[in-house]
DNA sequence: ATTAACATACGAAAAATATCGTAGACAACG
DNA sequence: CGTTGTCTACGATATTTTTCGTATGTTAAT
């Protein structure tokens, strides 16, 4: 199943990735602190999203409890196929290079990635 | 100036850059390769772009050529700042292991990103 | 000169997203 | 009890993006 959330949509499944199953009332407080928008408009795209099957939810009161039923890794690899498509029209490497460029990235991080490389050299198929 | 062009915006901005200064009907041509649309959809897009100050025009013969005002370079970086933050929550460094780990990327250019990586380690501040 | 091919202009509709208002339920509290 | 606060449901509207039809002009060939 392909699935394109939306803007919208990921933000709401970052938090849900992040925190864990979680109250329409907890997702809204933390969106609104960067974002300016009502209650219900954050309930009604949680709804949406349930019905479209990208989050599940049990009641638990008068309140539901949702999940994400996305698998985040999937979906970010999903994203970053098509962002490297239609932005680096196709050149992993290019984006690679723009993004340690420009990002502040520590100097574990750049360990890890370095890590990864030889990884991959020595693992390529001739 | 911050600008987000759509998508259907940035497959045009994709071929201008790649191809230079084109007509509607060489862009479409292209795009129509790959996407089920037609002629005066194209059309109506770049002049909207062109309104927007997304591209120039300059007349020749009946028809037009239209250039890429934005910077390339500098719409990626744009992008790419957009999309770490909303699909990977700021880490550059994921970002950049899910996409080496992901796409087949050619020696040379792992080459490239090693010099890259560590040139970045050796000017790093402190 | 008439027709066919191809251009732009532009209004308008369709489609996809996002936002909100209002109504109805229900619990807690004075 | 009645008021207040907090839920969900859900229709309706707003906004953004994409798509297209039609009018109109111009060139080129028959």
């Amino acid at each position: 199943m392909i699935i394109k959330p939306t803007e919208s949509e990921l933000e709401i499944l970052n938090y849900l990735w992040k925190e864990g199953p979680s109250t329409v009332r907890q997702v809204h407080d933390f969106l609104s602190e960067s974002k300016d928008t009502g209650y219900t408009t954050t309930l009604k795209l949680m709804q949406i999203m349930n019905d479209k099957g990208l989050l599940y939810r049990t009641e638990n009161g008068r309140s539901h409890i949702y999940v994400a039923l996305l698998d985040e890794e999937e979906t970010q690899q999903n994203l970053l196929g098509r962002f490297v498509e239609s932005t680096f029209r196709g050149s992993a490497a290019r984006l690679v290079m723009q993004a340690l460029g420009n990002h502040s990235t520590s100097k574990e991080e750049l360990d890890e990635i370095r890590a990864l490389l030889n990884n991959l050299e020595n693992n390529r198929p001739s």
